[in-house]
DNA sequence: TGATTATTTAACTATATAGCTAATTAGTCA
DNA sequence: TGACTAATTAGCTATATAGTTAAATAATCA
């Protein structure tokens, strides 16, 4: 990232952005077990299929998962196993993060913690 | 990543999007030098003041940035220096990709590659 | 205190997008 | 071919937000 052209930070951004969306990380974690076609995906999130099939597509057009299409349904799988690298970073960040702002509040009210 | 709380998707979420803004990227990319106040960041990125701290605002609420106050000046510097390896790991991928991309369409047409 | 400068916040406009429903496309099978 | 099912796309609404200018805060200094 040291020496950049400045069209560069566009396209992390855009990467970023693919992964700022609840619903995504949601689909991302649920392919992390085992590939499953659209129907499956917008039942196991709560959303409608239409609305699944679209971040699927996101998803594909950063090459986040990869799709298969079998019979009538199309079926999606995880095609960069080094996403689950990015979010473990971001979950290491955010809890201890999270310990730092306990700590504080403790140090502020060590009798009724909140 | 394996075993989250629902609701721990939100917050990663939201890190993400705090890194999904170009203007962002490149506020994090000029304080990787040095630290910097507002009005340097404004003329460095060529937006207003205004526009600027409303950013320096959100990095520091998710910890990427930290304020000093001195004298009528607010210089900030980077809190956090591991988002650089995200963002080189989300770097690696795009080049990666691109150089994919690249390749796919030299076996479609070899002769005239764009 | 009053003037000056830097930062922040308020208020607004433009644009993007997550969700929906309904329409369309595509594949299977009688 | 026609009926059926799954997925995608179109069109819509509601919400969020990046940018702006202008007003409000805060710190310095004469």
């Amino acid at each position: 990232m040291e020496n950049l052209p400045p069209e560069a930070l566009t396209d992390i951004a855009a990467y970023f952005q693919a992964l700022s969306e609840p619903t995504r990380l949601q689909i991302l974690n649920l392919l992390r077990q085992q590939e499953r076609n659209v129907g499956e995906l917008a039942q196991l999130c709560g959303f409608t299929a239409a609305n699944i099939s679209r971040h699927l597509t996101l998803l594909t057009k950063h090459g986040l998962v990869a799709r298969e299409s079998r019979g009538t349904s199309a079926y999606y799988r995880i095609a960069d196993e080094s996403v689950y690298e990015l979010c473990d970073l971001v979950c290491g960040r955010i809890v201890r993060q999270m310990a730092q702002t306990a700590r504080r509040q403790q140090a502020f009210s060590p009798s009724a913690p909140e």
